[in-house]
DNA sequence: TAGTGGTCTAGACCACTGG
DNA sequence: CAGTGGTCTAGACCACTAA
């Protein structure tokens, strides 16, 4: 056993609170709390991994693991060649609402049957589709209108309007005999996985056309969701225009403080 | 160097694709594929690490390694004296919303002045108040009444009701004279962070009275938000309930898969 | 008490980055 | 080219858990 090690835990047998710590703990504390001084501004580099371990009289394995824990607590990052940047002085705690697929962005999905398909069409995007579809006036576009039922009832959940690019007509046969949810027929027709979903909610009117189909009161509020899904490169893969009456549907989510998990 | 070093070495030379790749990643491969195939269900412990150094003739240093990527994954937890534990069979893919404070919610945060309260009162909970604030009907809460007007402009975003517990009655001064949003006050007064906070979108109908404070036409659509914000422990620490008419407001959020930082 | 994972050391080779 | 972080080894002591 080295003389430092030995010290350590002598240290650890005849203290009680701080220092029953890892050394890579109090190391990596030692640190965020210089970037929070100021002594390593934003944008610059940490001593070398080697440096550190001369000041601190620990190993390179005990460093690594010190910077490890400010890598993912967003404060640092280190390539090879360079070194380590500081990324951010604080520490940012994070709220995070997490699903486990994209199909738990619809909650109702186990409570519904598969949507009922009314239209499908190749359409030229006019004015306010290009806006939703980020594109220029006159681009083609496959769009599908449907609704979603709740299971074994008449009376439509909502009313969606989904739109993807030409090139994934193929998707149309997927949901339409096999049953898919769009965003995994575009998934398997793209062969590109979706990695982001954008979704928007505002309240709207609902319009005499929209109520027909919903079979509700024209001028009634609905829930409007917009959602983008784009591939790693951010290109959109589909998007979908959702109207919910506002008795037959809800949005929840659930934000959560720091979910990471710790050690056990 | 030793023998098993330099056969990888030589083997990532000679090879493109598959063997580019460190060998803890590798070894993480392999577990995760041994889970996925059943060879460990759910429950059941993996081997010890010192199995693990022998049967892939690594070091530990490596085998942990390869362990701390299933953990990050989920799909194992280790204890010390215990083992390593398989908990769950595949890794789910997680979208995540990520916000980095509480006011990040709110995105109008910034573009909006101080809330204008219109009323505060101590009530007793009616029923629908009880089930909103998840107690019993008569418990004591004090009731915000509030509007969030848009910078320099005299119609009001929204109107926001809020609740929290007579305990936290010292909030008040701190939301009404210090202008502090309010869950900062109730943190603040409480001595107890919000660890979590449940949101729900519907739409509402916007009714007389909502609409005269609004300065929208009575029967118009709006946006309702209902936020629960809790502790760690589950304690309800505040509720709101925001209306929104229809133009004036869209919740918009964004859903990543998997953001882990990667290596740079 | 025996065995597990948690931590730490000292030393090594590599790929990558920049001058 | 020199120096950085990325990976790996062999060996060690510790705290924790369960029998």
């Amino acid at each position: 056993m080295s003389p430092a090690q030995a010290l350590n835990y002598s240290f650890q047998k005849s203290s009680t609170i701080t220092v029953g710590r890892a050394r890579y703990a109090q190391l990596a504390q030692s640190l965020v709390d210089s970037i929070n001084g100021g002594d390593y501004p934003v944008g610059s580099l940490l001593p070398t991994e080697a440096q550190l371990c001369g000041h601190f009289s620990v190993s390179r394995t005990t460093v690594r693991q010190a910077l490890r824990q400010l890598q993912d607590m967003g404060l640092v990052s280190s390539k090879a060649g360079v070194g380590t940047l500081v990324r951010a002085k604080y520490v940012k705690p994070q709220y995070v609402h997490a699903v486990q697929s994209v199909s738990d962005i619809f909650q109702y999905a186990k409570a519904s049957g598969a949507p009922k398909i009314l239209v499908t069409e190749e359409i030229d995007a006019d004015a306010s589709e290009a806006e939703l579809l980020r594109c220029t006036v006159g681009q083609r576009w496959i769009k599908i209108e449907s609704t979603r039922t709740f299971t074994r009832q008449e009376v439509p959940m909502g009313l969606i309007h989904a739109y993807f690019p030409p090139a994934f007509s193929a998707a149309l046969k997927l949901i339409i005999a096999r049953k898919e949810p769009m965003y995994t027929a575009v998934e398997t027709v793209s062969g590109e996985q979706i990695y982001e979903v954008e979704q928007e909610f505002r309240a709207v009117t609902i319009s005499a056309r929209q109520s027909r189909i919903l079979k509700v009161k024209a001028g009634s509020a609905g829930l409007y969701a917009i959602r983008h899904y784009l591939n790693s490169s951010g290109k959109l893969m589909l998007v979908t225009l959702s109207v919910y009456p506002a008795d037959r549907f809800s949005y929840a989510m659930r934000l959560r403080y720091n979910p990471k998990p710790t050690k056990e």
